[in-house]
DNA sequence: TGATAAAGTTGAACTAGTTCAATAAAAGTA
DNA sequence: TACTTTTATTGAACTAGTTCAACTTTATCA
């Protein structure tokens, strides 16, 4: 079913009832976006929080000097969104975009605000959530200072191999934060 | 009052109501830290969540080669915690210390599952606070990526004037993710 | 107070990663 | 299928940041 993915999803960082999670999934909408198209652009403002069932998409802002930095790729299974766009309702920094021909499922600011009223679990479940993101945040910033650009490639294509079949090596490059000419000299050299 | 400061904190991202505010507060019992003092090291588990109301805490890492990684500073109304292994129970990356004589407030595990269970709307004040440190924590990395180690340095300065009265510039170093002698020499540079 | 440790500065040699430009390979499009 | 655009590779010159070592200044504390 549509909403088997949401539901395993959930039940990893958290313990709900069969109508709780039930009630949860008629909060969002399903949709679909072809290869290239952008669910959010940088300057507009995030009217949505996405989770993904199928596809691939790119979180990335563009710097002053039109460098393209990638904060993360979202495939099946992750969620999607600019946190400080959803939550102030502000123009947003970042780029979202897909890969590849991608299906992913929509909650509005609106109905989230429903969703937090109506099932007062999921208060719970998006701190639990968020929680682990800053964990992982954490993690990528130590290891941004403390490994060389190769110890960060290998320790990505290590992480998400299937990421790796997705993306480019352009893309990766903006991921690590390097450039990809470099990365190119990296992957020779091994 | 003692918990002025964290009432003040609390509001910034929730409205409560007094008796919430005022229950909120007795889960908390103050604690004082000499200047050097560790209130958490590397491999011990981080029992609990710590507020602060005066002094000054580094977090931070040490790498296999032996390099110090800061994560972030903490001075009065900042949170303190390793949130994996509070949350997890679970040996800590993480080292907290104190850079003067600190006086903090701390919750226990115990006290936090008690404190969302008995003050529900806690859950949501946590949800947030998360939240925000996500933004946070993608918008240093972008930094981090997008700009040089002198725009960095002066992004901190700017940013956190009162920390930088409070830390040494080898701190900061391992902050910004450079070299303490390069800092050094930026700040010759202008 | 003086002694000792720690932090900060400086310079020279080095290296990880960038920049630019040219070319090759692959993917998208008609 | 050929044409165009994008991605990937490679080399040479360069630069931001590191490493190491020597020295100076500032804190610490008995």
């Amino acid at each position: 079913m549509l909403y088997d993915l949401l539901i395993q999803n959930i039940k990893k960082n958290i313990a709900l009832s069969k109508s709780e999670l039930e009630s949860i999934c008629t909060y969002f909408t399903p949709k679909q976006l072809a290869k290239k198209e952008f669910l959010l652009t940088q300057g507009s403002i995030c009217k949505f929080e996405g989770f993904v069932l199928e596809g691939c998409f790119r979180i990335f802002t563009i710097d002053k000097k039109g460098n393209e930095n990638t904060l993360y790729f979202a495939t099946k299974d992750w969620w999607l969104m600019d946190i400080d766009s959803f939550t102030n309702q502000t123009p947003s920094d970042l780029n979202i975009q897909a890969l590849e021909d991608s299906h992913i499922i929509l909650i509005s600011k609106e109905d989230k605000a429903k969703l937090y009223k109506n099932v007062p679990s999921t208060e719970k479940l998006f701190r639990i959530m968020s929680q682990k993101a800053i964990v992982a945040w954490q993690r990528r910033l130590i290891r941004n200072n403390s490994l060389t650009a190769k110890e960060r490639y290998f320790h990505f294509t290590n992480t998400y191999p299937d990421i790796v079949t997705k993306i480019t090596d352009k893309q990766i490059a903006s991921y690590l934060g390097i450039t990809h000419e470099f990365l190119s000299k990296i992957k020779k050299s091994n």
